[in-house]
DNA sequence: GCTATATGCGCATTCGTATGCAGACGAACA
DNA sequence: TGTTCGTCTGCATACGAATGCGCATATAGC
């Protein structure tokens, strides 16, 4: 006797175990193994309990890879982000992977080279037939990936951003009345020099929040009081740093997001200035931090758990139905305001 | 003519292009073209320059799913993290993705159901073919998953933390150590009264900083000193919370981690408690967040993008060499001090 | 006791690529 | 001209599971 005996499920296997070895030991044909498997209906319960047994007893597990073939899916979606290393790509990320591997989904992550608006051949391994689907969350107006993607055939989804000129499924926040709140807040505290530190200008979020604030603001906005760089902590601090070291600071920023607004914010702190005192600030997304004490940012929540839903939704309905018509949904906002705005200073100079 | 001539790599083609398409084109056997894609010496170069030609023309791209099953082998290796949500693991996942995706794999995300240590069978997935290897960063002492990986052969590694009993690859920092510092830098200002709020008991993180600050301090802690819990925000939060309202508050808080200090800080300065005159607080880890002004946590720096490149090099060396002895990668860590840690306030009760 | 229907399972093929083996062909040599 | 060697390419099969088809056997019907 061999001291295998008593490692049931081999945990020397060197060789994997396949439907062939289990039909071998449970004296029947692999394709029997297979629809036992799969719960076919026409197996007698009699060789169903046989099989599942053996199949248990020799620890089977059948091979993804195998299956993938003939099947032609692999139940794996790619989620392609910006910096992972963002807190809003961050929750975005995690509700998704909640909703898809609920349904039996994994999540491969995919890091956007921003770098230009090409370098598909950097994303060559896109258009094997590894992912049953994507979803997009840096979609740029000028994006060549997402449509390259769609002439494929591959099942998308926008989420968070839309591009104008595809007509994939898109789920996305009203982020014309996020701009909106965020202006007629400031204006009704009495601002009337307000910067706004957004965005890249070719993501539709800035464009579509810029526009809804100028809507309020009713005025062209001087273009040193406009700025656009990527969604970035650093950028926030940068632009901020521009704007108050300048000869007429203004006494509010809107900033892109959240996380450009604590970058904002941590600029303006280390410099010594208080808000809203000194400076009001505003951002977008809501993000956990924003509430946290230490930052207890005024922003225009959006329901970023409620569009990872929906988007996930979408593209597994997408897979399912790759020639039904596009949705596009659009989620409400709401401001939230805390304690980064109030009334600008009285008037007169502080010299 | 069809209209399809203008249409040289086919935005319609619902079938996928093969090898076998692109060799009819050529006119050479199936087996031709998939040598010239992998490079073949023998290839002369007429045919490969022609085949080559007719596989761009018809924008062949190679199926990932039959390559997996031929070659054995899927590119993708599996990264199991606890809570996408949580800086920590966000910048040790982005790490590990940039140094993979360079050599050419990709990243699953997959989400420890840190339910109980079992489990496993939610876990099943793991066990098919998909992944040609695993970086778990969530490791319990106990944990079930990455021994049952291990003795079905797959390539393991275990980052940040280790498993005294599985002798496995390991790349983590020297939190004995850590603790050490941390608890002599508490000491050296005259602190007396330290309470720890510290991550999971089964964890070797908290089980080897803990060690190092008993290292320090020499006497055991009361035990309404020592609290535990999973490594987040919210834990610290309610911990400082309840240290705070007793009877006699500590005058310092060493944190399980930085996402626990911030959680720490955020409680006290809610409550209205200033630092570090009313209390001191200290983390570990060094996340971009704690350099903030609006946080500046003292803590006990770790490399943790050493570390996550490290492990994700050591994951790929074991796949290719699945019987190489394991290696034990230890990074040194180093007091950062910033602005939560002082003098405690002089003896006399603050009534 | 014979045909007719249902049930349960095996046979053989397929998914698309990689690869061992052997054959074709040309060149080089005697 | 015949042999040998080398170079290039075709042939056939394997990877492991899923599935259409068809053949047994069992059951029913008369």
């Amino acid at each position: 006797m061999s001291p295998e005996h008593d490692l049931p499920n081999g945990a020397e296997q060197r060789q994997r175990v396949t439907s062939r070895d289990v039909a071998a030991a449970a004296g029947v044909h692999q394709s029997t193994v297979s629809r036992v498997l799969n719960g076919d209906q026409r197996i007698s319960n009699n060789t169903r309990k046989r099989v599942e047994a053996t199949a248990e007893q020799l620890g089977y597990v059948p091979s993804k890879r195998a299956q993938n073939l003939r099947t032609r899916r692999s139940g794996v979606v790619g989620v392609m982000v910006h910096d992972i290393d963002n807190a809003f790509y961050l929750s975005l990320l995690s509700d998704m992977h909640r909703e898809l591997s609920a349904v039996g989904y994994s999540i491969v992550l995919i890091v956007d080279p921003l770098h230009r608006r090409s370098d598909i051949s950097r994303m060559r391994h896109l258009f094997d037939d590894s992912l049953d689907g994507m979803l997009i969350t840096t979609a740029m107006i000028d994006s060549e990936i997402p449509p390259a993607l769609r002439a494929r055939g591959m099942p998308l989804v926008l989420a968070v951003r839309s591009m104008p000129d595809l007509d994939v499924d898109t789920v996305e926040s009203d982020n014309v009345a996020a701009g909106r709140e965020a202006a007629r807040h400031l204006v009704a505290l009495g601002h009337t020099d307000i910067a706004v530190a957004m965005g890249p200008k070719e993501t539709s979020t800035t464009r579509d929040r810029l526009r809804g604030v100028l809507d309020v603001i009713q005025t062209e906005l001087p273009p040193d009081r406009v700025m656009h760089g990527p969604y970035r902590h650093e950028t926030g601090y940068a632009m901020c740093r521009r704007l108050m070291m300048g000869e007429r600071p203004p006494t509010a920023i809107i900033a892109g997001n959240d996380v450009m607004a604590i970058g904002v914010l941590d600029s303006a702190w280390r410099t010594g200035l208080s808000t809203p005192e000194d400076l009001s600030v505003l951002g977008f997304d809501d993000i956990p931090m924003a509430a946290w004490q230490a930052i207890n940012l005024t922003t225009v929540r959006q329901d970023s758990k409620a569009i990872a839903e929906q988007a996930a939704r979408r593209l597994v309905d997408r897979i399912d139905q790759p020639d039904s018509p596009p949705h596009h949904d659009i989620f409400p906002v709401s401001l939230t305001v805390r304690a980064t705005t109030g009334p600008p200073r009285a008037k007169h100079p502080r010299n």
